[in-house]
DNA sequence: CGGGGCATGATTGTTCACAATAAAGTTGAC
DNA sequence: GTCAACTTTATTGTGAACAATCATGCCCCG
């Protein structure tokens, strides 16, 4: 597909150098859900080993954002609505303990960079570059987990936003979504920057609520144009 | 180690197996954390290839439960104190919100289930077979997220209960915990019967909530005969 | 013209051998 | 006796080949 290829990777980190590179395409949106993913055309496009392509893959189904079926190989994973309900409803369960945990840690510069990255979304919702705006949204909740130093949530968390990339942009796509989005946004960097838990965690509640009403919105749409 | 070793896994089946295998000896108690896994070994006790056992052990590193280091082979990772009370703080987030949905969904049978074993917990409880509380315990919280039929929460929660597995059993050696869990146990089914599920996730709140006391208490205990 | 069986190709699961690396053990000089 | 450099050994990372399986296209028969 891709026939440019980095360097080839030294021993050792072959493995981890197609997990990473994978994770990416997904993230970036060269991967599509669905598509086959063929081992030897990712030795090709990462010039590792197949045995390297293997593991990759084996932790990336782990991970839930691959499938695998016997002899078969691997396809990038297709998500039902309902799964991506329920992908968000966790990650509401723990953006909300992460939140918490920010508001308790944060320090002054780590105010700034919220705040900045407030900016800049403020700035994009103003231009109406929804894609902008969504690439800053993901900045602001990566920003918040790792704000929190809570380890073990912020690889939960991670590996379900991975999950979710598909839907991710489209969400912030409904009417009048992106300001509500960014009201919500600035409310919980006040009361992250008050060091306030309670109010962080409540103001994260009636956010994720909102994401969740506009994937519900957005897939209601998706399937009425589907049936005709 | 063990020489006794299952029949020979039919093709295909090689990875799955040496996983759920591993994962069971670990569960059981017959692998301790920081105790190495060299892969001649794993491939003699499952008798499958060592690709086989190389990406199981890359899916349990993804998982969280086995740590990898480059050229130095994989072993059972041993958690700090604050590990495991994240885990369960992320474990608590989403106990909740697992236990909301079985609020919603159980069904006559599913109630009669999770009565019976908090009748046999309460034989363990009266007969102090600690190790038998602390199955049924387990029991009691794999059912629930099964009753929840959340397969996202239900998938990270089983996770993360593994990664607890070493300290699961010491935070009910707490002097009147079991006592105190028991009647824990007890609100929530009555919350779940009743399909309460604001009741049900609070009375889920107390229990998580006196388990990480408990948690802390063991540790402090721990770090104080550490210290003499 | 349609469908079932059969060859064919593509792709995966597995095995083996080898190179690279880190840990342990050994030797030797000071 | 101790420490450093070297050797040895155990174990992992990697590459190539082989076998098993699935998908595809084809042919022959009805």
């Amino acid at each position: 597909m891709s026939p440019i290829r980095a360097r080839r990777p030294k021993r050792g980190e072959g493995e981890g150098h197609c997990y990473r590179e994978l994770r990416r395409a997904l993230l970036e949106g060269r991967l599509v859900p669905g598509q086959r993913l063929v081992e030897t055309e990712l030795v090709r496009m990462f010039g590792v080993g197949r045995a390297a392509v293997r593991t990759a893959l084996a932790r990336l189904e782990q991970e839930g954002v691959v499938e695998r079926a016997l002899n078969r190989g691997a396809r990038v994973r297709l998500l039902t609505e309902e799964e991506a309900v329920e992908i968000l409803e966790a990650r509401a369960a723990l953006e909300c303990l992460a939140v918490r945990y920010a508001a308790l840690r944060a320090r002054a510069e780590d105010v700034q960079v919220l705040r900045e990255i407030l900016r800049e979304s403020a700035e994009c919702a103003r231009t109406g570059d929804l894609l902008g705006y969504s690439e800053r949204n993901g900045r602001f909740h990566q920003e918040l987990t790792r704000i929190s130093g809570h380890a073990t949530v912020a690889r939960l968390l991670d590996s379900l936003r991975t999950q979710m990339v598909r839907y991710q942009y489209r969400t912030v796509m409904a009417p009048g979504r992106v300001e509500r989005s960014l009201q919500e946004h600035r409310a919980i960097v006040t009361a992250v920057a008050s060091r306030d838990p309670d109010a962080a965690e409540a103001a994260m509640r009636v956010h994720v609520g909102g994401v969740l009403e506009a994937l519900r919105h957005v897939a209601r749409r998706t399937a009425a144009a589907a049936v005709p």
